[in-house]
DNA sequence: ACCTGAACACCGTTCAAGT
DNA sequence: ACCTGAACACCGTTCAAGT
C-alpha cells in the first residue's frame, strides 16, 4: 500500500510558513486569525485544532528565527574580528527581515531569539583568552551592545531630523547642523562595540 | 459675577491623566477607550469630543514624558561624570515608571522621548571641547547607548535564566556557571558607557 | 480526526440624536 | 457645547455540531 501524500493538509508547520508570509507583507499586526484562515483556505476554528494559540505561532516562528541567527557563519582571524564581524552578520540579518525585532518584542522575551548569538560570542570570548565570570561579564556587555544597537536601529527613524534643535542654547552652529542631519548610524556602531571591545579583551 | 469653578469636566488633560493611572495600573494594552471613559464617568463617544483618538492620548503622554526626562537635573564635575550622571538619572526615572518605555515604543518614534536628554548631553559634550561633526557623532554615540541600554532594560527579563547553556560546547565550567546567573546589569552598563565615553571624550 | 457556524467578550471609531 | 445609544468593522478564542 502506498502512502498518499495529503496535499495542502493543515500542519503547524504550514500556519507557521503562512503566518511568516503574512508577517513579511504587512507586519506582526498584520497576523490576524482571521486573515491567516483565509490564506490557508479554512475557517478560524480549524486553526485551534493544529495550534494552541496565536501567541504560540509568534513563540515557533521565534525559534525558527533563533535558528537563522545562530548559524551565521562567523569569519576572522582573530575573536576581536570574528566577533565584530557576527554583529555586523546579525545586523545585516535583521535588516533584511526587520519583522524579527518587531516579532521578538511583541512576543515578550525579547532577548530569546539571541540566545544562540550569545553562544557564539561565549566562545569567541573563550577563544580571546577571558575565562570564567569574567568572560560570563564580556559576553553580556557585547550581546547588550549589539542587542540595544539592533532594537534602536529598528525602532527609530533614521530620516527623521531631531525636533526642537533651534531652540538649543549652544553656540556651536556646526554642532546644530550635524545634529539636524541623518547620522550615519553604522559608523556609530562600529565605534561603540570595538571602543567596547577594546576595553574588554586583552591587548 | 464670580466664575464658577466647573468641578470634573473633561478636557484633554483630566483624560491623559487618568490614562496615566490607567496604564500605570495595567500596563499600555490595560488603556482602552472604554476602561477610560468609564474611569471617567462617562461614555466612549464622549472622549472623542475631547480627543482625537487613542493615539494622541499616547501623543500626549509622551510629551509629557519628554519634558519630565528633559528636567532632570545634572550633578558632576566633569562633562563626563555629568553625562554618566544624568544617564543614571534616566535609568533610574524609566525604571520607576517603566512604561515609560512600553508607551513610546508602542507608539511608534521610540526615539521621541529623549530628545530633551540628547540636548543635555550635546550641552556636555560640546563642554569637553568636541565641537561640529565631531560633537554631533559623540552626542549620538551616547546617546546610543544609554536608549540601547534602557531597551534592553525594559524588555529583558532579568531573571531569566539563559536556556540551553548546558547544550555549550565550551570547556569553562565557571563561564558556563556564571552565564547561568543573573547579571549585574548596572555593571554592564555603567562599564560599557565609560568605555565608549574614555574613546570619545579628549583626554 | 478534522473542520464549520455561531457565538462570546472584547477592541477603536463614527454618527445621528438628544439636551 | 457636550454627551449618549447604537452601530460598524474589527479582534482572539471557544464549543457544540457536523462528516
Amino acid at each position: 500500500v502506498v502512502a498518499e501524500v495529503k496535499r495542502s493538509s493543515l500542519t503547524p508547520e504550514t500556519i507557521v510558513d503562512m503566518a511568516t508570509t503574512i508577517i513579511e507583507d504587512g507586519g506582526v499586526e498584520a497576523l490576524t486569525m482571521r486573515r491567516l484562515a483565509q490564506a490557508l483556505g479554512v475557517r478560524t476554528p480549524a486553526l485551534y485544532w493544529h495550534i494552541g494559540s496565536r501567541q504560540e505561532i509568534l513563540d515557533r516562528l521565534i525559534e525558527r528565527l533563533t535558528e537563522d541567527l545562530g548559524s551565521l557563519v562567523l569569519e576572522g582571524r582573530t575573536p576581536a574580528e570574528r566577533i565584530i564581524e557576527l554583529c555586523r552578520a546579525v545586523l545585516a540579518e535583521v535588516r533584511r527581515r526587520p519583522y524579527i525585532m518587531a516579532v521578538s518584542f511583541t512576543a515578550g522575551r525579547g532577548e530569546a531569539v539571541f540566545i544562540r548569538v550569545q553562544e557564539a560570542i561565549a566562545r569567541e570570548v573563550h577563544a580571546a583568552g577571558l575565562r570564567g565570570s569574567e568572560a560570563a561579564f564580556a559576553m553580556r556587555a557585547i550581546l547588550y551592545q549589539l542587542g540595544g544597537f539592533l532594537v534602536i536601529d529598528f525602532g527609530v527613524d533614521h530620516e527623521a531630523t531631531i525636533r526642537g534643535v533651534d531652540r538649543w542654547e549652544l553656540d556651536d552652529p556646526e554642532l546644530l547642523d550635524a545634529a539636524r542631519e541623518a547620522v550615519d548610524v553604522d559608523e556609530v556602531f562600529g565605534f561603540s562595540l570595538e571602543a567596547v571591545l577594546a576595553t574588554l579583551l586583552p591587548n
